[in-house]
RNA sequence: GGGCCUGUAGCUCAGUUUCGGUUAGAGCGCACGCCUGAUAAGCGUGAGGUCGAUGGUUCAACUCCAUCCAGGCCCA
């Protein structure tokens, strides 16, 4: 007889293989159709509503590994929120506007754009962007990210860009808006401000001089020794052409400076580091040092201008270097950076008196309607004739040049817009709200807190074509803002219904209601903007383009989730819109991730040749390793990401799916509403699988709420190879297996692994959407079983399994189970046994070890998977056995010791145990008793 | 150069509420073995770490302090 046909072997068509690149898009075609995004909206109506929002990446190129890291979270937080009971919709952005679109579209016409209207070019950078957000969109929805994908929020949509503008007039309404210049990088070529980005730095030859400037203010009381001296302060700059900006001389506050008596009546201040080089180059041998002084003692005294009846400022500034000069730094704040901002602590002007063709207007009197570059030789001769020059030499070094004409540029003051940091006091009540906010992690606060404190006004305006423009006018006489309420509404309705490109077709009279005058000077007569604004201000405002305005979000967002570049980004532009508009941050907690990195922790670059495409990863793998890898690191850091992680992650993922196919191979005849056996008629090792298993919902649930994806990892991975595979599941194969098949202790175990597969699948489903899917549809109905797996909630824990003396009991009988694997292992080396059945255990206790375990004798034999286990009361250790056909062990666990012995009796060929009462039927001569039992109630 | 952060086995993570205590854990991977009734599966055993480095505080440091090294983000 075929006694294998009488047993109850798994049985399942979920296949072993997952083949997810193929599999997965198959199963997003069939959530699509049976719209499973509206089921789950619908579902959760009436519900608290838990609202993530989305930060909008930006409309350009593909996605990266960062992207989708980012993408997955999201997801991850959504769906666990959502089957947590909350109403969690995702309405995911993107990022329209902006210089890196408009650059690309630019390369793309080439020559042809010299003949293209603005209007031109921004429609193309729209179409641009929109062909970028298909690309995208698919990429994400590929990751298996749920949203409203089809009703997505874009920063180029007509009421979001009334919506921007609208909010840059609130912030001239409340008076924090306001036009002054500052230096940026400009194309005298060009004649067109440039960004950062569209900078190429090559080298070049410069003029670097050494200018004495004299010391105006009497510093005799502070240094007797100086009384009675011509006293100069001397520097050093590479573009003499700046040197009719010159406002100040910048010392560092912390270096040493000296007075130096040059031997020829004169004395010069510099860094007393850099005095010996100096003189060498002023060609002064006979030098003294007269004087030490400190940095602070001459703040704010007062030079002149070595070229016109104008006074230069003494100012301290962390900028200042010794790498070169004297440690005097030449200070014209209309034409660099660090001047700007060290001139506008001290109250200086930025003074520029350069056109956009790069030459000297008028205030430069000697060299007005020169080009700069072209003025340095005349400059030079002209402090040379005013005997202010000491030295003159040339140099090469990185100077920056315009990405397109390959010019060098310049650094030029215009007029730029910017909201006030502290004029309505938007600092101070943005570090307050700072501190109402759950950053997590912690240091997210300090992070963000440092940047706003110091950060300078914000420089909202962008001379550039895709954008929205800066919505406001300005009196053609007087140059004060004109801003009301009757004309931000009135741009609001314009522009929701045109778009922004109507603020550029319209004459100032069209948007200006009539007779409108300046409240300064009277005049009627306006200048409209047309600078458009910084594209952090269009995302910044997100919150109120999208959280206020669309019914089924909020305001503010219970959470933003970016990677930690946003603390200078996303997070600081739209806390400072909300702040300054609202009063509060727009969200209640900021998480943050890490980025990716390679597999020794270095940025991904491809130079380095170490990036991983998000793409590849899916191709081979499937999206499903990808979420499984965001689920598994710890995000809060950089993650890495290799070839051997992911390896390692989709063992990890077989190992998870195969266990839950197992489970249901052994469902297959199970139907939960006709056949569950109650808790209280479970057997202890059920019930022990019931204890760990609302332990791993506990650790789960929690784990959902903090966002540690990796301790439900984790956790998971553990139970299914620990508790699962190499324990519980493989103790019920010879219950599964053998028992009759309606028996209620197969029943039983039956119940339990439905429950267990059932409780497993809902908790990773936000991990693992398409597997936990798949799983589901091949699990037999129970009572109100939801069509799919996403419409269902996270498991809730039972008290009744909550057992912790039985636990207590079981995770000794685990310790010894341990200690017999190991004796059996030791046998198995001696060749002894080689399947666990052909053992017996002789498990020998001190006088209380056997009355702890007498009553888990068969317990501990079906758990151990071994043919017998007997106790006995005495001492094993050194009882050497028979024939070498024993294997005793060494104590492991104190009061126990244990014996193997080749099992007796013969093995039972439908259980495989072995046992002496094998061959005693003539009915079943090759089965045991057991056997026997259960084949009569087969057949009955 | 500055701000914030990270550095525990080959890999991914634990290491017991801010504030030190004895032989630093898990899973994977690897090696070896078993099984062939989860089978392109399953089980077992084993070997892997001077807790980034150095110095200090302490009876005692992966844990506290300092410096350094490596790496990341953001500024300059």
């Amino acid at each position: 007889m075929d006694y294998k046909k009488t047993l109850s072997l798994p049985r399942t068509k979920f296949p072993m293989k997952a083949n997810l690149a193929k599999r997965e898009p198959e199963q997003l075609k069939k959530w699509e159709e049976d719209g499973l995004h509206d089921k789950v909206r619908k579902s959760a109506k009436g519900r608290e509503q838990f609202i993530l929002h989305d930060g909008p990446p930006y409309a350009n190129g593909n996605i990266h590994i960062g992207t989708a890291l980012n993408k997955i979270l999201k997801d991850i937080i959504v769906r666990s929120r959502q089957m947590a009971g909350f109403d969690a919709v995702y309405v995911p952005g993107w990022d329209c506007h902006g210089l890196p679109i408009e650059h690309n579209v630019d390369k793309e016409l080439g020559e042809k754009k010299k003949g293209m209207s603005q209007a031109d070019v921004r429609k193309l950078c729209r179409a641009y962007a929109e062909k970028y957000i298909d690309i995208q969109r698919d990429e994400f929805k590929r990751l298996g990210v749920m949203g409203e994908w089809e009703n997505p929020y874009l920063t180029m949509n007509y009421a979001y860009e009334a919506t921007i503008a609208r909010e840059c007039c609130k912030f001239a309404l409340e008076g924090s808006l306001f036009r002054s210049k500052k230096p940026i990088y400009w194309c005298c070529d060009c004649k067109t401000a440039l960004a950062e980005a569209e900078i190429e730095y090559y080298d070049a030859a410069s003029p670097s001089i050494f200018v004495k400037f004299l010391l105006k203010d009497d510093v005799s009381n502070d240094f007797p020794a100086l009384a009675g001296k011509k006293i100069f302060m001397v520097i050093w700059t590479t573009t003499p052409w700046t040197i009719p900006a010159n406002l100040g001389i910048a010392l560092h506050p912390d270096f040493e400076y000296v007075a130096v008596d040059t031997g020829k009546g004169e004395v010069f201040v510099l860094a007393r580091e850099l005095v010996e080089n100096c003189m060498k180059t002023f060609g002064f041998s006979d030098f003294s040092i007269i004087a030490d002084i400190k940095a602070a003692d001459l703040e704010r005294k007062r030079c002149a201008h070595p070229l016109y009846d104008r006074e230069s400022l003494i100012v301290l500034g962390n900028h200042v270097t010794l790498e070169a000069g004297t440690g005097c730094v030449h200070t014209a704040p209309g034409h660099g950076r660090e001047d700007y901002e060290v001139g506008f602590e001290y109250g200086l002007d930025a003074y520029s008196p350069v056109d956009d063709r790069g030459c000297f207007t008028d205030e430069a009197d000697f060299f007005e309607g020169k080009f700069v570059f072209k003025a340095n030789k005349e400059i030079n001769a002209k402090l040379q004739e005013n005997g202010a020059l000491l030295a003159e030499e040339n140099i090469t070094h990185q100077y920056p040049h315009c990405w397109r004409c390959k010019r060098p540029v310049i650094f030029r003051a215009t007029p730029q817009w910017f909201i006030s940091m502290d004029k309505t006091g938007l600092r101070r009540r943005s570090l307050k709200e700072i501190d109402r906010v759950n950053w997590i992690p912690h240091w997210g606060r300090e992070r963000i807190y440092g940047m706003i404190e110091n950060r300078p006004d914000w420089c909202v305006s962008r001379q550039r074509a895709w954008g929205v423009p800066i919505t406001v006018f300005y009196c053609d006489k007087c140059e004060s803002l004109l801003m009301n309420r009757e004309i931000m509404d009135n741009i609001f309705d314009l522009l929701k219904e045109h778009g922004a490109d109507i603020w550029l077709e319209k004459d100032v009279k069209d948007l200006l209601p009539n007779g409108a005058t300046c409240e300064k000077c009277g005049s009627s007569s306006f200048i409209k903007e047309t600078d458009i604004l910084d594209v952090w201000f269009d995302s910044g405002v997100s919150h109120a383009a999208v959280l206020e305005q669309r019914q089924n979000l909020k305001w503010p967002a219970d959470l933003y989730l970016e990677g930690n570049d946003q603390h200078r980004g996303w997070f600081h532009s739209s806390l400072l819109t909300a702040v300054g508009l609202r009063g509060s941050a727009p969200y209640n907690a900021v998480l943050t991730h890490g980025f990716v990195v390679d597999k020794s922790g270095k940025k991904m670059s491809k130079s380095l040749g170490n990036v991983i495409a998000p793409g590849e990863v899916i191709d081979k793998y499937g999206a499903e390793i990808l979420r499984l890898w965001v689920s598994a690191t710890d995000y809060r850091d950089d993650i890495r990401i290799s070839e051997n992680i992911l390896k390692q992650l989709s063992d990890a993922y077989r190992r998870i799916r195969n266990t839950c196919r197992f489970m249901l191979g052994n469902l297959s005849d199970f139907d939960p509403l006709k056949h569950a056996v109650p808790l209280e008629s479970m057997p202890d090792i059920d019930k022990f699988a019931l204890h760990t298993l609302q332990e791993l919902i506990g650790k789960g649930r929690k784990a959902y709420e903090t966002y540690e994806f990796h301790v439900i990892y984790h956790s998971l991975h553990n139970y299914c190879t620990v508790d699962l595979s190499a324990f519980y599941l493989d103790v019920l194969k010879d219950r599964l297996y053998t028992s009759p098949p309606k028996s209620v202790k197969r029943r039983s175990a039956q119940t339990v692994m439905h429950t267990i597969l059932d409780t497993i699948i809902r908790l990773v489903a936000p991990i693992l959407p398409f597997t936990a899917e798949e799983v589901w549809k091949f699990m037999p109905a129970r009572e109100g079983k939801e069509e799919s797996v996403h419409l269902s909630d996270l498991p809730v824990g039972n008290a009744a399994w909550k057992n912790p003396e039985l636990a207590e009991k079981w995770d000794f009988l685990l310790e010894i189970r341990k200690m017999m694997s190991k004796g059996l292992e030791e046998a198995r080396a001696k060749k002894l046994i080689g399947h666990s059945l052909d053992a017996g255990v002789i498990i020998g206790g001190n006088e209380e070890m056997y009355e702890r375990l007498s009553p888990y004798q068969e317990d501990l034999r079906a758990m151990s998977i071994v043919s017998k286990v007997s106790l006995v009361e005495e001492e094993i250790i050194g009882n050497e056995g028979t024939n070498g056909k024993e294997m005793p062990t060494t104590e492991v666990i104190e009061g126990l010791s244990l014996l193997v012995v080749p099992a007796a009796g013969n093995k039972c060929e439908r259980c495989w145990i072995c046992d002496p009462s094998v061959g005693k039927s003539s009915k079943h001569p090759t089965v045991c008793t057991r056997c026997q039992g259960v084949l009569a109630e087969i057949e009955s």
